[in-house]
DNA sequence: GCGGACCTTTCCGTTCACGGAAAGGTTATA
DNA sequence: TATAACCTTTCCGTGAACGGAAAGGTCCGC
């Protein structure tokens, strides 16, 4: 659950179907849902990362699922991948054509105007690919080396543990031992 | 080359040698080179993340080659994992305190003594492990998502090229191509 | 020994990403 | 209907991460 997929920027307003069993939310109830606060959200909005969401009569921001889920979207990009909002923005703006340009394929048939969408979806999603990738490699290549280290010094108590068996409290050593290097997502990258 | 092992914070400055063939470097060259300012330079300096580092008698600094693997690697932080600079200060601090723990244990031969400080160093390898793995789990997220994608509108393309063997441009799209979508290391991962 | 290019510290300015208070309106509950 | 607990906009403040100017010192080739 709770996939990855960009939230879809609500097309028309009035197409927001509550579906029934989700009464929209109130800012401060997201805001505690996705760890974020009134206020950022608030200058998220300001921004343009958030579609101006739907307004109670009083004028009170309500926010719906995808509301929701792209408010995650936001807060992952921002603590995860450390982008700005500006660059946030960016993404979510070729996000945002390149679901035009999937209408704009579904309503066309002449295929060199097919052709020429589909290039640009293609290199939209490259260009995003490229970014990311440098981050991500080089992120492994820190996490690879830490590991490294980390064998290392357990080879070294390993090693001690071997020396002398004597007491002493046996493995676990203290931290979040296992659940970090359980986790790690294969260290062995191709490149070296 | 160019390996990412954490810059070994210098020991003492005495101890720092141009090794002959390394002249040291004043600061426009040294930001030049790792695509910094000298502004930023000092600012981080300022911070406690670099050791002040050497001076000519005039009081100009002077950077050899581990201060710029050092600002490589406070670069690739900031630049790639989003680390603010004070969570880089943190980390190089770390750095510099399994150093120290290493040092320790190099000079004590009691078992517990040196299976605490191993258990130590480890402990504080896991936390920025876990730190680091979350990013990094995140990312692989994002980026085999847009994969996902790419994939999806190179079907569409290679469909639409059989169904009407016509003229055009044929394979290259634009942008980054195949780069982006070859060096991506395994998205794969073993969590799900 | 001098000019130009670089350096130093100091300090004030700026942008980003919000925090927080003020002044007033809205909604749910008693 | 009144009170509490939200909400609204507006505006000023703040910490981080620098940018840039000022006032002066240093290095180096000519």
């Amino acid at each position: 659950m709770s996939r990855i997929t960009a939230p879809e920027p609500p097309g028309d307003p009035a197409t927001r179907s509550p579906v029934a069993g989700a009464p929209p939310l109130r800012i401060h109830e997201v805001a505690e849902l996705v760890g974020l606060t009134p206020r950022s959200i608030r200058y998220y909005e300001e921004m343009g990362l958030l579609s101006p969401s739907a307004r109670s009569r009083g004028a009170y921001r309500l926010f719906d699922q995808l509301d929701i889920d792209r408010l995650r979207f936001i807060k992952g990009l921002r603590d995860d991948a450390g982008f700005s909002i500006a660059e946030i923005g960016r993404l979510l703006e070729d996000e945002a054509a390149r679901r035009l340009a999937r209408e704009a394929l579904a309503s066309t048939d002449d295929p060199a105007e097919r052709h020429r969408i589909l290039s640009g979806r293609l290199s939209s999603i490259d260009d995003q690919l490229a970014g990311l990738n440098e981050k991500l490699t080089r992120l492994q290549e820190m996490v690879s080396e830490l590991q490294r280290r980390r064998r290392h010094v357990l080879e070294h108590l390993a090693e001690l543990a071997g020396d002398t068996a004597h007491a002493g409290d046996a493995p676990a050593p203290a931290g979040t031992p296992t659940a970090a290097g359980g986790a790690v997502a294969a260290g062995r990258g191709p490149s070296r």
